[in-house]
DNA sequence: ATTTAAGCGAGACGGTACGTCTGGTCTTTAT
DNA sequence: ATAAAGACCAGACGTACCGTCTCGCTTAAAT
């Protein structure tokens, strides 16, 4: 999707001559695709049937959108809540492990599983992977990376540390465990990997 | 897949006379398999494509696989070398790194950008990820528990720490930048993540 | 459709390895879309209703047949008495007459309009045009060529004329009307018809 | 198309209030449908190819017509020379085979083709070849009728043939081999036809 | 001069068919 | 008995075109 079409970026688009883009339409589609989004696997819900819930014909998606995966990332995103809770608490181990309860709490909901089946997506189709990574999970890092700040600014957290480093050792461990399930996934987790990422596990 | 008509079971199988082509068989479509999943994604591979390289008909496959990811797991399971490589330098922060060199390696293979695969496929059926969880993934985790342990036993690795946090903690990152690409993957960051895994972040 | 592999010659095909083709899924997709072509028009009539109708899956369709129309003009052939009226009165006149009323009996069924969307889809498809001659219309044509040439060895019709001309002078007159309507089809007018290419129009 | 909104009735349509018809869009649009025409088969050529080409808007066509196909007509119909060449030799019978000499020729010229299409679109939408009947070929017809009238007084032609018939019997056969092509056409066809036609075939 | 009723270009839209593709099952013949 | 060949069903894919519609601008007659 190319930016300056980008169906998200009606709101600021001048008037253009012509029938203007149904937002209803836009509006019924992303709903739908949210909703079919938690009956169904991203893989089992299909164009057509978005288009059938949403009261609209499977070209104006196809308008809109290169394929069913980028309908369903514009949904998400337009869903959630775009802002990530960044708690300050004044020690950023605290504040660590309050996001990552979160983040917990977010994988074990319906849109966690979303989660999951993007960057699936993202496996087999590049373009997905980008908007995904540009859209959703920079942005995301970002925020955490302010509550990173503060705790290096505090003198908290070592400033020798590379950030995507420290987020990484933070969050690649709840991601991996999001995706193959190979150990459990709770706030007493998330207290544990909090406390290994801050102290280290050497002795 | 019922572990008795497991296709790796066949060499175990009591050497029968009318057996043998069909070992030829389960052969010749792991191979096609594997070259065909070095040549396309897994979703893009179709069990078509595998039967007409191997020289077999569909419904053989279908025989002995539930489906075609799980032929791709097999094919991969079979070509790879079962053991990792687990060095045994004296040291475990070196023995980690070199391990987790050996994985970034490994990722920017095409088994890496297979394996990436795999972790997608599960994300859409259970089944799946069980058995990649299981025949794979778990053993290898096994596998570097003993250098971890190793660790533990020298002193140099904190024994409070639950292994599963642990191993997460040094391999979580990685395969999270394997999976979204938000963070680049070389020998100096298998260091950097190694180093911080081991020293952790605070002060 | 290349002749080897026309459906209507499965029963002398020689017996294959593999499944054999379902003859009953022919049959019901002829019957389905004959069926079809008797309530709606050749073009309102789509693959994915004879499908339906049949029974069948759309791909068992495009395995056999390359397009709708083809499939048509295999039910309209499979259909209809293969062997046209040639009635022997004694009287070429005669005989052309009662042939010529029971063409315009044809052009008033189903089946006449039916003749007649084929003529129109021959026009933008020349694929379907040859065999539609090929397979109807030359056929029919050599049936009625016997009439004539029954005509030219009792001395009733002239041996000098070219035996299409001939027969294009009594049937062309008849398709033209079916075509466009612009007179009417009847008992009277092929008697009229009859007389005139008989008798010729000078004085 | 009711004759009031006629596109072709615009130069006696009475003022009316607002903004005028666009002649020049009007003119476009013939021209790119005749000019696509001439490239491409009647069902090929799209509304939206006719738009685009005469730079003009798809509403406007359906503004003026109902449907592609009467924007075909209309196109034909403006372009041909509206009067058909009646030659007047003194003979009828050269005057019927010059007249069928030039119609051969325009049944092999794009125009022809053309023709060949309209019958064809005909036979799915009977308002369309109401429409043809009516605007073209019946005018055609007329004109010919005076060929055949002269003929008949002058006592060249039999005078209790209905001239429907003796038209058809020149220009049916014709009109069939253009549709199926079974038969050639050329001059010495449109000799032998005429001759036949004429003569009649019994002995 | 202002109103007002078209005409028009741009282009979004619902509807619907197309022909292709894949997954997975089933049947027949040959070995 | 088992495998190869390959027909089959179900149904999604993304594309195309139809004819309708809405919007904002333009034009010209009527007020």
């Amino acid at each position: 999707m190319i930016s300056s079409s980008n169906p998200l970026d009606c709101v600021d688009a001048p008037k253009r001559r012509g029938r203007q883009r149904c937002l209803e339409a836009k509006e019924a589609i992303l709903s739908a695709a949210m909703e079919l989004l938690e009956e169904k696997s991203l893989r089992e819900v299909t164009a057509e049937a978005i288009a059938q819930r949403a009261g609209v014909s499977k070209a104006t998606i196809y308008k809109w959108w290169p394929n069913k995966s980028l309908v369903a990332l514009d949904a998400f995103l337009s869903r959630i809540q775009s802002n990530v809770a960044t708690p300050n608490t004044g020690s950023a181990r605290t504040d660590f492990t309050e996001q990552l309860k979160a983040l917990i709490r977010f994988c074990s909901s319906p849109s966690g599983r979303l989660y999951a089946q993007f960057i699936a997506e993202g496996q087999c189709d590049r373009d997905f992977l980008v908007q995904f990574r540009d859209r959703f999970l920079q942005s995301r890092r970002d925020e955490v990376r302010i509550m990173w700040q503060r705790g290096v600014e505090r003198g908290e957290i070592r400033a020798d540390i590379d950030s995507d480093v420290a987020l990484d050792l933070v969050y690649g461990p709840t991601i991996f465990r999001l995706l193959t399930g190979h150990s459990p996934l709770n706030d007493q987790q998330a207290e544990a990997l909090v406390a290994a990422a801050f102290s280290g596990i050497k002795t």
